[in-house]
DNA sequence: GCCAACGTTGGC
DNA sequence: GCCAACGTTGGC
């Protein structure tokens, strides 16, 4: 089983949102290499975190669950959606999209600032000066340390 | 709101 | 295929 991160606005979609859904397709990936993960490399039953980017106090806020294997992106069709794309051919879809399902908020979210402060993550993603991925894998012992920092 | 870093686009 | 211009991300 793999572990990822993935980044979401919490005003556009939080973990509290997730947790009233319980289900939520993850649209609107507009990035080649974070299509890529979801498409080819997540598994149902995986486990991501949830963080929440783009806001006050950026952080790992819950954990959640990759809920099926990979399909094309709707929101790619729809002309009215903010994440339209006109060159993806339905017939051939440049963006794909996993469900993910709602397993647990943290104790204690993980702030971005705590991170940044911890030896034992040094070389996670999320870190890396200038970071903009908002879907990539998490190695184990990173994954576990902040599962800690969360207690 | 600012702006550095990055990915994408398109002219050549 | 290079690279400047542009749009977006996301921390601060």
């Amino acid at each position: 089983m793999r572990h990822w991160l993935m980044k979401s606005e919490p005003g556009d979609f939080s973990i509290d949102d997730l947790e009233r859904v319980g289900v939520e397709p993850w649209d609107g990936v507009r990035n080649y290499q974070a299509r890529n993960f979801m498409r080819d490399q997540m598994t149902a039953g995986d486990k991501a975190f949830f963080y929440h980017s783009n806001c006050k106090t950026p952080a790992i806020v819950g954990i959640m669950e990759i809920a099926g294997a990979a399909y094309p992106d709707p929101t790619a069709f729809d002309p009215k959606d903010p994440h339209y794309d006109p060159n993806s051919d339905p017939y051939s879809p440049t963006w794909m999209l996993v469900e993910v399902r709602f397993v647990r908020k943290l104790e204690n979210p993980v702030t971005l600032e705590r991170m940044r402060r911890e030896a034992a993550l040094e070389g996670m993603q999320l870190l890396k000066r200038g970071n903009r991925l908002s879907v990539f894998p998490v190695d184990r012992p990173h994954w576990e340390r902040i599962i800690q920092l969360s207690k």
